[in-house]
DNA sequence: GTCCATGTTCTTTA
DNA sequence: CTAAAGAACATGGA
């Protein structure tokens, strides 16, 4: 469920009710959910306090007043809700931070989300991208530059910009005017620095509005986004376009469902799929080479 | 019963 | 060998 304006808005939700308070008890009820599988966490969090909350990509990133730090991943169902300290436990909840005077709930139906413990290492992971919101578009050029990937793909990749998704791929690809199927390294100078802007202002729109709830996510004071009904492409297939009035397209792009204007979003020219050019059949050789 | 879902990672293929 | 496509993960709703 949770993109980046869905992740950052819990973390804004979420820091006045964690930020200085001290983590009284844990209650752990899948070991599974921890990455390393062996850590002792509760003994690792118990009887520190909660000295900041930010967000990095998707991630949500609790620093201890040990200089200790973990992150906690809301996957696809993964909700961080605040809650009084005797209410009811709704099924999947994974983990409760029993704080001075509320509870904080990690509940998690499909568990693709979970808790990754990070220890005093200060290092950003390298594994992730730069952040969006403050990309530049030398840095997205040179993120893309080197990849035939479709550009919708390249976008989802967290390596390549972290914190996009399904989502606001599909938005940003509209506000920029790109269809999902071109090569992400033969876009002009021109269409990355329009894809950049677009990127931010279809973000901070999102935020502004408090992310999109499709089904799944609600903030950690348990509202809703309400962007959905701002969406230009994502989950409006055969629409209008809000622009022009062609009928919203639906394809399958590296298996996730991706919506565009086809007439907002001009195709790539020529080169469909398995297609080999004559020169590249003619150098193949049929039988084994010595 | 079927298909689909806001994500990531491992495996297979080209 | 590398890059990209595909499958897998687990649950619930339409």
């Amino acid at each position: 469920m949770p993109e980046l304006p869905e992740v950052q808005t819990v973390v804004n939700t979420l820091r006045p009710a964690v930020v200085g308070q001290l983590i009284r008890a844990v209650t752990l009820h899948r070991q599974d959910i921890l990455t390393p599988a062996d850590i002792d966490f509760p003994a690792a969090i118990t009887g520190r306090s909660i000295a900041n909350l930010t967000r990095r990509a998707k991630r949500i990133v609790f620093d201890l007043d040990d200089g200790n730090r973990f992150y906690i991943h809301l996957g696809m169902s993964g909700r961080l809700t605040i809650d009084p300290p005797n209410a009811e436990l709704p099924k999947h909840t994974h983990l409760i931070l029993h704080l001075q005077s509320q509870d904080i709930r990690f509940r998690d139906p499909r568990r693709f989300g979970g808790i990754w413990w990070l220890g005093n290492n200060p290092a950003d992971d390298p594994a992730l991208g730069p952040e969006p919101l403050t990309l530049r578009p030398a840095q997205l050029a040179r993120q893309l530059s080197r990849t035939r990937r479709p550009i919708k793909s390249a976008l989802l990749d967290q390596s390549v910009v972290a914190g996009l998704g399904n989502i606001y791929v599909d938005e940003s690809l509209f506000a920029a005017g790109i269809h999902p199927l071109r090569i992400a390294g033969e876009l002009s100078e021109e269409e990355i620095s329009r894809l950049c802007k677009s990127i931010k202002q279809v973000l901070r729109r999102a935020l502004h509005h408090r992310g999109s709830t499709l089904r799944d996510y609600f903030d950690a004071d348990g509202n809703p986004g309400g962007f959905k009904k701002l969406h230009s492409v994502y989950d409006r297939a055969s629409e209008p376009c809000r622009r022009c009035k062609t009928s919203i397209v639906r394809i399958v792009l590296s298996g996730r469902s991706t919506c565009f204007c086809p007439t907002c979003q001009p195709p790539p020219r020529r080169r469909q799929k398995n297609r080999r050019s004559k020169r590249s059949v003619s150098s193949v050789h049929p039988g084994k080479s010595p």
